[in-house]
Parts: structure tokens; sequence; C-alpha cells
DNA sequence: ATATGCTGTTATTATTAAAATTACAATAGG
DNA sequence: CCTATTGTAATTTTAATAATAACAGCATAT
């Protein structure tokens, strides 16, 4: 497959709201900033709302966070868009007559949810301020 | 795309090469346990030979463990594999005539290391040692 | 109230990375 | 020499993602 792009184009979205907080921000001029179509932001949205990270109603252009960007974590935005499908995946398909296969795949799910554990308490670190800083830090630094 | 199960394969691999020391090991024999077919078993043992995990002749069916399982970490495996290739990605292909677009990837792409480095982190606690171990208990627990 | 623009949602299609498959020169061992 | 197998590359198939399309229903303006 192509690889997700989903998180980054969450984030992306959630900043955008953020960070035009007074003008009409349709899906449609949302899919321009990320290059995308209006029906793709429109599914994020849906997710991002679902999980209360923002607020918006049918036929207002006008989406909000719903919460602070400090208090929006990137673990939250992974589970709104991802839910519980994880950033390792194990093989399902090994051959069930050979019991290697299929014990070293269920030995194995025990240390990659340790690895998603740890990268999900790092993710849970990082809130949509700190990435707004990033931003703005950017920002600044390219005017000179 | 499909999402990758190389990682999980390639941790099969290993501990298939491990747990059958004496036996003529070819990778269509491999592959059988893996419920795939040779070639990509062969690409997969091609990539963890480069990276000094295994052993291999051409001609001869009889890999080796290059390193004591106790020695091979996960992240050794995942960058034997994948390279640099990370969990998470960025969208690349924002609007560049949107300075908000490119400048969040930009700025987005600091957060991803940390993930990345946690989750690497967490791999290089784990060993093929472990995964054995885990894999033994389980094979403990059914024989009741 | 009517028209317009937009959302929320679902269904379908296209794209592309992963895995499967194929092919073959080169080596090991009998 | 002969057979089995590796190592490698090229090609095809599969499936997750993103793109696209379609439409009912709400909000706002005229």
């Amino acid at each position: 497959m192509r690889f997700s792009t989903r998180l980054s184009d969450s984030v992306h979205i959630l900043c955008f709201i953020y960070l035009n907080p007074d003008e009409n921000l349709s899906s449609e001029r949302i899919a321009e900033s990320v290059r995308t179509n209006p029906g793709y932001v429109r599914q994020l949205m849906s997710s991002l709302r679902k999980a209360e990270l923002i607020s918006s109603t049918k036929g207002h252009a006008k989406p909000m966070l719903a919460k602070e960007a400090g208090e929006i974590t990137l673990r939250d935005v992974y589970r709104a868009i991802e839910g519980d499908k994880p950033l390792l995946h194990l093989d399902t398909h090994t051959n069930p007559e050979c019991g290697v296969g299929v014990n070293i795949q269920l030995a194995l799910q025990e240390y990659y949810d340790r690895i998603q554990a740890a990268a999900e308490a790092e993710m849970a670190r990082i809130t949509l301020q700190d990435v707004l800083d990033g931003y703005h830090e950017r920002i600044k630094g390219n005017k000179r």
C-alpha cells in the first residue's frame, strides 16, 4: 500500500483550524492547504470530531478546536484517526501446521505491545501547542 | 498498500534458524513455516546477512545466526530490514504556496523523530532470546 | 421561502507499497 | 557432471490508502 499520512494530515488540519480562527474554513479551503480533496478532509475531521478534538456543524464552515492546543496530544490524534491500528503488524498468516510460526507471532505480540506503548507514551508528551511552537519558530527563521 | 509484516517475518526466520540448528534449512523449508514463497524469504535473509545477523552461503542450505540470540535486538532486525524507513510518515505533498502546510510538516519531523527514537529504544531492549523465551513458555502452556 | 454553500456520510475508483512470483547465473556437495 | 540451493533482479498481484463522486440535510443570506 501507500503508507499512511493520516496522522500528519490530521495535525495539519488541527493547526490550520487553530491558525485561522476567524476565517471561513470550508473543507475545500483546508484541502487546498493539504493539497488533497475535500472529501478526505471531511473524513479526517469526522474522526477528530468523534474523538471530541474539534467541533463542527453540518452546513457551517466554522470548525473549532474543542480543547486548548496544549491539551491535545499527538496520541489523542493518533487514537482518533487510527483507533487501535498498531505501528507494527504481526504476520497472522503463518502456517498453522507449523507450531513455530504461530507461537512465535503470539510471543511477538507481547513485545510489539511494549513498543507501541513506548511510542504512544512519547506521543502523549507532545501537544499540538508544541507543534505550533515549532511552526512559529520556523516561520520566524524563514523571515530573516 | 498492505501493511508490512517484514519485521515479524524476519523474527520468525531468525527464530526458525535458531530452533533448527542441525536440519537442512532451505529457503523453501523456511517459507513453508512462514507460509510464503522462497524468494521473499531469501530477500529478507539477504538483508539480515548484510546486517551481519546471519551467515549463509550460496548453494548451501545451512543458514546460521551470526550472533548469540541474546545479542540480537528487535532494533537490529528492524534496521536490517527497514533501514531508515520510519514508523510514521510526513505528508510531503502539501501545498507549497501555503506556507502553513510545509512548515507544519517540517515542525512535525522533529517530533516524529522523538517518537521513532522512543520506539527504537524499546526495540533495543528486546532480544531474540526474549522472543524465544516467550515462545518456549507458550509451547509449554499448550502442552498441558 | 428559496437559493446557495457547506457538512456529514457512504460508495466507488485509482494509486502505490508490499508481497508473491518468476527467472537465472553461480556455488556447494555428492 | 548433476542436483539442490543460494543470491539477486525483474515482473505481477494484492490490498491499504487516498482520491473522487454523489447526495441528503443543515445554515445562512437574499
